[in-house]
RNA sequence: GCCGCAGUAGCUCAGUGGUAGAGCGCACCCUUGGUAAGGGUGAGGUCGGGAGUUCAAUCCUCCCCUGCGGCACCA
């Protein structure tokens, strides 16, 4: 048998022979360290223990020390340890996939019952049993005809469609643990009790279609979390309480921001404090507008079907959109209306008055668009996923040429405005030609490679989004990054040829003649729902102060300092802060209390001492000290505070 | 839209086949209190909507609506 040489990462060699597995090689270097090996990396790649290496290699030996294999191993061999235990409490239950996602894995079941929370109990308790049996993981390559047959056998029905499924060069791996086998790629474990016992929890189950596709059948997921550590684990639920607290609908409502009610599901009633907040902001988008180039526009809401047949969107999203008909007297027919889904449309018909000239070109035109979409009842969220919205939307129509520079600008613009916002960074997803598309691919190269080049010149690397784009052009979509890891899309460039044809849009060129303009779709925030949605989690309720709907509350400490509590608001107000009085019979601390749960950034609380000394005690929200600052100096600090960004 | 779970006072939530409960909030009174809940009294409910079973339904069954967790969708 030939001879190999095996290098280690301290640069040490030793040799073998051919076919000698990790798990030997582990064992040879010490018995500790045989029992402690969860697998190996093999010239990079993520090697089982039992997987045999028959050439000259670089290794290292993982355990449980080295986090990023071991976390995946313990949650893929989760994912196997939960199907077992699912079958062994209910045999007739089949079993599909199970990989491993993010801080878990899942594993999709077929079974008429439902699971029940109860159930998750038990699955997590015989879970513990087989951990407990440190069962040895044996592997095993197998023909396909074999595998076929043994899950035909066993009445496996989704095991034999995954298989079919897989190239037919690949070798198809088993995997046992006891009796329990599984179809799967590896690599695993050398036995079941390496895997943490206290250190997972079953968290859910949900329905999910087989292979993702809504035709198919419903299958019954099973998620869980597992870490290294029990103490892991303890942070991981952790920060699920914490990012629970965030939730805008639970701040909304202790905000009193919005609400939202079931004759209107998936509109948002905006109460004083949401609409500050999204006047505000609006207020300063207009003005980065204004400044960026753009003119602004208002189109109707409702508008004749024939407009979105001309534009494609009757026959692509008829669907989602809200019908309204309109029986007129005498009318021979039924007028059919639409609520306005999108913008661009209108904003064509607005570009279409009068003759354009290139020398109008590129034209920015932006609306604050309400729209309203008739989303599937299953995917609203809150404010962030809603049926009635109102887009920072902009439609730039310029000439095929100048589609760089103006993604470029726009790129900018939109930097700029997540900066002031808070949002220091954001990644960028380039997403090119779907299957379903309209237009040639010629016209399709032009827009992908306008978009790229804008993007690097911009100084953004992005991520592609194969097959992701609209059917009318290839799209940018601009995603944030909140204060606890979570990604939200919201700004987004698309690039569009065809709804120009369409609706016949033209300008006349230098030459004389008419030409199509290229429209590019923009939008910075997205929606302004969504985006104040973001807003809130973002700061936990903790708006920027220049945000925040109230931002001063005036408490007064004692009746008699009713007067001066008064003028201070005043005064406060004159200076262009949003400042209130609190009056009411309640003590100091009853006060301070109730404005830090309503996040309150500022109260300035005054008593008979303030009276005297024409001064405020001021306590910030979330700091626990107070200090004194005479009247006028408060009253600039704040002033300027509360300034918007672009504005300072 | 699909699967599962839920809906009781403004909010958070107990509860029972036969008169509906708490805390907070709200109103009024007492209290003038110095930085995260001072005390008392009181009002407040078609128990999501509809049908059925039952002598009797907030409770059991079915249908619908809405919400929640996923899946699918997101021009």
């Amino acid at each position: 048998m030939s001879q190999i040489t095996l290098t280690f990462p301290d640069g040490n060699q030793r040799h073998y022979a051919a076919g000698i597995t990790p798990a030997e090689v582990a064992s040879d270097i010490s018995t500790s360290l045989g029992k402690k090996a969860v697998s190996a990396s093999v010239n990079g790649a993520h090697w089982d223990v039992q997987w045999p290496i028959t050439n000259d290699s670089s290794i290292a030996i993982n355990t449980l020390k080295d986090s990023e294999p071991a976390l995946e191993l313990i949650r893929h061999d989760l994912a196997h340890i939960m199907a077992r235990a699912v079958q062994e409490i209910w045999p007739d239950v089949k079993v599909t996939i199970g990989p491993v996602i993010e801080n878990g894995w899942y594993y999709d079941f077929d079974r008429t019952e439902p699971f029940t929370p109860e159930d998750l109990g038990l699955i997590e308790k015989k879970m513990k049993d087989i951990i407990n049996l440190r069962d040895p993981v044996r592997t095993e390559v197998w023909s396909r005809e074999d595998a076929i047959a043994h899950y035909e056998e066993n009445n496996e029905p989704y095991k034999v469609e995954l298989i079919e499924a897989i190239p037919g060069d690949e070798p198809l791996r088993m995997y046992w643990h006891g009796d329990w086998q599984d179809l799967c790629r590896g690599p695993h474990l050398q036995h079941t009790g390496q895997v943490p016992a206290d250190a997972f929890k079953l968290m859910s189950v949900a329905g999910a279609y087989w292979r993702g596709d809504s035709n198919r059948a419903m299958l019954q997921r099973i998620y869980g979390v597992a870490f290294l550590n029990k103490e892991d684990l303890r942070a991981y639920l952790n920060m699920l309480e914490e990012a629970a607290k965030r939730d805008h609908r639970k701040l909304g409502r202790e905000m009193n921001l919005f609400h939202m009610q079931p004759e209107a599901p998936g509109q948002v009633f905006w109460h004083p404090n949401g609409w500050k907040i999204f006047t505000t902001l609006q207020d300063y988008m207009r003005r980065q507008q204004t400044r960026g180039g753009y003119v602004e526009v208002n189109t109707p809401q409702v508008l004749d079907r024939k407009l979105w047949e001309a534009s494609g969107h009757w026959e692509k999203y008829q669907e989602n959109m809200f019908i309204v008909e309109v029986d007129e007297e005498h009318a021979r027919e039924k007028a059919v209306n639409a609520l306005k889904p999108m913008n661009c449309p209108c904003h064509v018909q607005i570009f279409n008055q009068g003759l354009k000239s290139y020398r109008d070109l590129p034209l920015r035109m932006a609306e604050f668009g309400s729209c309203a979409r008739y989303e599937p009842s299953g995917a609203l969220h809150g404010i962030m996923r809603v049926r009635g919205f109102v887009q920072d939307d902009a439609h730039i129509f310029c000439r095929p040429d100048q589609i760089e520079a103006e993604t470029k600008r726009f790129i900018d613009f939109l930097s700029n405005v997540y900066k002031d916002l808070g949002f220091a960074s954001f990644s960028v997803k380039f997403s090119d030609r779907p299957e379903t598309r309209a237009g040639s691919d010629d016209v399709w190269d032009r827009a992908e490679e306008a978009l790229k080049k804008a993007t690097i010149s911009a100084g953004c690397d992005f991520t592609l989004n194969p097959g992701e784009g609209a059917f009318y052009g290839p799209k940018l979509e601009f995603v944030l990054t909140d204060a606890i890891g979570r990604d939200w899309q919201c700004g987004t460039l698309q690039v569009d040829f065809v709804l120009p044809e369409r609706l016949e849009a033209n300008f006349i060129a230098e030459d004389g003649d008419k030409h199509r303009p290229v429209m590019l779709h923009r939008a910075c925030l997205g929606s302004f729902e969504r985006f104040i949605g973001i807003l809130i989690e973002e700061h936990a309720g903790k708006l920027p102060f220049w945000l925040a709907p109230r931002q001063v509350v005036v408490a007064a400490i004692v009746t008699d300092a009713n007067d001066y509590v008064l003028e201070v608001v005043e005064a406060l107000k004159s200076a262009g802060v949003r400042a209130e009085a609190d009056l009411r019979n309640e003590k100091i601390n009853y006060k301070v209390r109730e404005h830090s749960v309503g996040k309150v950034p500022v109260i300035l609380a005054c008593g008979m001492r303030e009276v005297e000394e024409n001064s405020v005690t001021v306590r910030k929200l979330g700091e626990k000290e107070t200090y004194s600052r005479s009247l006028a100096e408060i009253t600039t600090e704040l002033s300027t505070e509360a300034t918007p960004p672009d504005l300072r």
